[in-house]
DNA sequence: ATGGTCGGCTTCCGA
């Protein structure tokens, strides 16, 4: 099963390009977030029409979450527990053949500190009691998304020119371990453990020429879904072409 | 040298 994860930056903005990577990954479940989009205004058809079950999280111009399928998901759930009023469109789960799958927008929280800082904060605390319930259910679990964290120094490319951003402080990179150290395998990390694992370039200054880049969309498997780990990989060509989205895809096989 | 660029029901905000 091939489970990929696509911060996408708008789908209306990104449809054809997105339409054009859907049908060379070969991908059972696809995590898309940053949809940008209400769902009713969401391009069903441009998916449906081409076999993906949709579920969607959507809002007003910003955030919104969803899972594309190849066959309809049970027990979808929108929102993390504790947050289901949340306006924010950031989460949405939903089981595949017996996996259970969550596509995850963390925010960005800068500037930090400030309100939106304790927010990705509060999110992540939200988040870590969640996974904490799923690594105990002891099932195939993966939480796929854009996390907006830096995990570690060579998850940049100069981790001076980081210092202080809310997505490499400290406390934040912590937070990720307080929910990495419950067991969850960072697949990405594993079959990229050196250099040319980035997953975001920014569109200012460059960024994408001088490979100034970031790795921040991640994929946390639990132990039964680390135990069925065949592959991963970064779509990193997808960077380089007309009106490419800031991120790239990730994605996982399980056997 | 404090720039630059995307997307969105846009004239700023979020990234």
């Amino acid at each position: 099963m091939k489970i990929a994860s696509f911060n996408i930056n708008g789908v209306k903005a990104r449809l054809p390009r997105l339409l054009e990577w859907l049908e060379g990954c070969k991908a059972d479940v696809v995590c898309l977030q940053e949809l940008k989009s209400l769902d009713e205004n969401f391009p069903r058809l441009e998916f449906e029409d081409r076999g993906w079950h949709l579920e969607l999280h959507g809002q007003k111009g910003f955030n919104g979450v969803a899972l594309l399928s190849r066959a309809p998901l049970h027990d979808v759930r929108r929102g993390l527990p504790g947050m289901e009023d949340d306006p924010q469109a950031r989460y949405i789960e939903g089981r595949h053949d017996g996996v259970l799958v969550a596509s995850i927008y963390l925010p960005n929280g800068n500037p930090a500190p400030g309100p939106k800082y304790d927010y990705k904060l509060d999110f992540m605390e939200h988040l870590r009691c969640h996974a904490a319930g799923l690594i105990a259910s002891e099932q195939p679990v993966v939480l796929a998304g854009d996390y907006n964290v830096i995990p570690e120094n060579s998850d940049c490319y100069d981790p001076r020119a980081w210092e202080g951003d809310a997505l490499f402080l400290p406390q934040t990179r912590a937070a990720y371990n307080r929910i990495v150290h419950q067991g969850w395998t960072d697949a990405i990390r594993l079959h990229h453990p050196g250099t040319d694992c980035f997953t975001f370039w920014d569109y200012q200054r460059g960024s994408w020429e001088k490979d100034h880049g970031i790795r921040i969309d991640h994929c946390l498997l639990s132990p039964a879904a680390a135990d069925r780990l065949s592959d991963a990989g970064i779509d990193r060509m997808e960077r380089g072409r007309e009106k490419a989205s800031d991120h790239v895809p990730v994605w996982i096989v399980l056997s």
